[in-house]
DNA sequence: CTGAAAGCGCTTACAG
DNA sequence: CTGAAAGCGCTTACAG
């Protein structure tokens, strides 16, 4: 209802003067400073930031996607960026692809239509191709996946020195059969973390062996299939290191209901360290991931990007700490 | 950077037919209607939805707070939201309140500055005194809550039934010290799961002993104390309802870790029907609640409100289906 | 069927 | 220190 302009009225002012208090200009008089400040009370008047948004071209709004929620991987990473979009003033839109092309596709939209000034894809939410179309044109940041080649900020772990460490500590409890069950595609994050177990075996003097390696996505019947097909060519395993906690407590269920040819001896060891390494049992000894602050992070590096005058400094691999949790398994 | 303006010179007609064109006006004829969507095409013109949603008064953008999502009950009822939001043409803005009032007010201030026309809050994000301020300036749905006396739709199962039906089915395998572990705020879906575990004791003839009955949160060490309690108070527990799957996937650590007093033959059956359900050892009976239809019928009640001409109709509770699904506990 | 013009509610040089 | 005025990029009666 109210505009600026009744409140101009109200107050014996100019819009422009109520714009200036709005604003916090230092330069209108605290007397007629006051003076607004009341009749906007009094009307409870709110500025339209419609308006404002468009007579600044700026929707001081970033957006976020991932693949989904339905991993509480994502929704801590969500919670950071949401709390990092709060405290620099901005509003951000969390949205979830769900392997939806056009989902996608409305977020991007959203850029082009002034509607999100920067956007920061979590994972493998969007394609290389994609990104390369898009990042010259508009600020982006990448969370947890790094693409070589391509000219953004990324926020992640040292994914190299993280599948070393949780190759190592297998086979530090002396086992040497040691499948990898990695993501479902091929990302810069499987790629290295793969390389760090590589180099761990190599420094136990265990042979590769890629028949060990395989990717599955977060479910439970992929999972399954995967192990037993790894068994099923005669490989022997002692040893598991999954992408995900999820994919590690389908594991669990496997050898617990019998349907993977698993003992439960196996030693295990997951990623992400989520809720879920807590509720399964045995609890999941994993490699927890700074989750929220890979969130915060990266909307903290867009929003530094979408403010920098220049922003024409090179963009990084920027290495968040991550630490190996030993619980039961 | 090209403005409709530009489109218009290119296209040797007016902004006024761009406009049209873009907006599908039928009156334009089709000549002119192709000659402007190709110059559209050929400059890359994407519309400032910045001016259009000022100009026409209108974000097409609703909100959906919930208060966290670390729950996944949580990010599926949002999963549901945000399709529905897309299946009507609207934008989506999902929030989490994490318990910090400032973090609410920011998403009803998107109300107030005109950047969202709607709001669905989403289990007890809200309290009933704001919500009161609220719902005859706005509109507003609720999700999986009802607050008796305030004019607002509500998405919700049937709690009565399905509190009923949870202690039926404990009662039916034997059990006759049948523990609630509530929600940890005196909710209206607390309250209608309790009236209907006391309907289905009392079928049983089993008498109704108020001690068995406490709030806990969604905590591990929450959720020991509070079973501890009861059983020091003396009483015997052989079954256990609980408001959450998380809660109850406590209970199951503190039986195998022997901090919780309790035998697994306790009898436990949870609410929800998250994955979480799943991966539990044992897994969960649950009374499993359609989160994405609640979600998605959530939005779409709020979105025919906005579009509705009078609104004027009584709102009222739309009940979804639920059921029991028996697992291993 | 199309165009000229007003206006959505703000901000911000510019002048005083 | 304050105001008048232009303008952000659209939409939409109104006139023709």
């Amino acid at each position: 209802m109210s505009s600026i302009k009744e409140v101009a009225k109200q107050a014996h002012v100019s819009v422009a003067t109520v714009s200036r208090v709005l604003n916090n200009d230092p330069v209108v008089k605290p007397a007629t400073k006051n003076k607004v400040l009341q009749v906007i009370k009094e009307m409870n008047y709110k500025p339209n930031l419609l308006a404002k948004n468009l007579r600044k071209q700026a929707s001081r709004t970033v957006v976020m996607v991932l693949p989904s929620m339905s991993n509480p991987y994502f929704s801590e990473i969500a919670r950071g960026a949401q709390a990092a979009a709060y405290d620099k003033g901005y509003n951000i839109i969390i949205g979830t692809i769900e392997s939806k092309r056009w989902i996608l596709d409305t977020y991007i939209n959203m850029l082009k239509t002034n509607l999100a000034e920067g956007i920061v894809f979590v994972s493998s939410s969007v394609s290389k191709e994609l990104l390369e179309t898009l990042v010259d044109e508009y600020s982006v940041v990448l969370c947890t996946e790094y693409y070589p080649g391509i000219n953004a900020a990324c926020v992640a772990i040292d994914n190299k020195k993280a599948g070393y460490e949780a190759a190592r500590e297998l086979i530090r409890r002396g086992h040497t059969h040691i499948a990898y069950i990695a993501g479902s595609s091929a990302s810069s994050s499987v790629a290295a973390r793969i390389e760090g177990y590589k180099e761990a075996l190599n420094e136990a003097g265990i042979p590769f062996r890629p028949e060990l390696i395989a990717g599955a996505k977060n479910k439970f019947e992929h999972v399954k299939e995967i192990v037993n097909g790894i068994l099923g060519q005669g490989m022997q395993i002692d040893g598991i290191l999954t992408h995900s906690d999820l994919q590690a407590s389908y594991v669990l269920k496997g050898i617990k209901e019998k349907s993977i040819g698993l003992s439960d001896e196996v030693g295990l060891v997951s990623f992400d360290g989520t809720f879920v390494a807590e509720i399964t049992n045995p609890t999941l000894t994993s490699i927890v991931q700074p989750l929220y602050d890979l969130g915060y992070t990266s909307v903290c590096k867009l929003i530094e990007k979408l403010q920098g005058e220049s922003g024409d400094e090179e963009e990084g691999l920027i290495l968040l700490p991550h630490h190996l949790e030993v619980r039961e398994t």
